[in-house]
DNA sequence: ACTTTTTATATTGTGTACAATATAATGGCG
DNA sequence: CGCCATTATATTGTACACAATATAAAAAGT
């Protein structure tokens, strides 16, 4: 009843989508103890990096740089203001907005940040080729992706 | 203060981890309405695709496929227990392990699923070619991350 | 100006992920 | 045999993700 594994279209290995998954939540695993240093996790960490490159901007500038919703980010986002890093405050030009800007700690923890990557890329022993070509093919995925989102609804 | 993108290590677009960690939210996101016809979320896809090829087996061996720790599949189990995709039974030969196996249900569940990886890649247009060396490639991060997640601990 | 529609966040409910811890069964080892 | 470290799963607590819905402000239409 089995398949020989390089027809079977169910086969593990023959589908992309689960070396993603699996990458994705392996690496989260890797940044979350030179993460906790500092007191973030990693999606926390990425708000950190849109916000250290642009603050203040809105809630959903941020949801678009991260491809996430108000959903996520809005208990994400009152975690980090309770966490000092942030605050939070309603546009008076327009009041549907929430403008989100570092506190003077948020900007002050850049300093520890520009260490993270390469503790990272050391624990992991990786190559700066492998990585590049690497980063490369997934940025293509993700514009595919958001392509096809876009195309759709 | 800013530095030219190519030289800030903290800069969104030269970081690996971030694409890697959109592309898999945003595929999950495009799997989640052709799964939801067949009851099943992303995960507990993973688990039917190792089930289809081999069952019964452990909630270990589950866990060493898939990366994922008893923490998080104990009560995804439960679930798909729940919704009758399997049964979790103790194993006679030793009590500590669950043997985790399809049901009837479950079996036959794997006709429906078979069109699953065509719909998705007719939902987002990819070819062949680009799909092969991304996996490939992503795979080959899999590796290091468990090589790395090896040595440490 | 008033109504309708759109836009920007927030809330609710479900389902992962995972570290830390707990529990119970096995397998040594003296 | 009895004790102890190990192993396999379960539980607890925190933090995402996201669909669906709610809310309120701004914009557009009449």
């Amino acid at each position: 009843m089995d398949l020989p594994n390089d027809e079977d279209p169910l086969d593990l290995d023959r589908q992309v989508c689960f070396p993603l998954y699996a990458a994705s939540n392996l690496l989260n695993r890797h940044y979350r103890p030179i993460l906790a240093e500092l007191g973030l996790t990693y999606p926390q960490y990425l708000v950190m990096l849109v916000l250290w490159k642009n603050s203040p901007q809105t809630v959903g500038s941020l949801g678009d740089m991260l491809h996430l919703d108000s959903g996520t980010l809005t208990p994400l986002l009152k975690r980090m203001e309770g966490a000092g890093l942030l605050d939070r405050t309603r546009d008076p030009e327009d009041e549907r907005r929430v403008m989100v800007g570092l506190t003077d700690y948020g900007r002050e923890m850049r300093q520890q940040a520009e260490q993270v990557p390469a503790r990272l890329v050391q624990n992991l022993d990786l190559d700066e080729a492998t990585t590049a070509a690497l980063r490369d093919q997934v940025r293509t995925l993700v514009s595919v992706l958001n392509r096809a989102a876009d195309a759709k609804p």
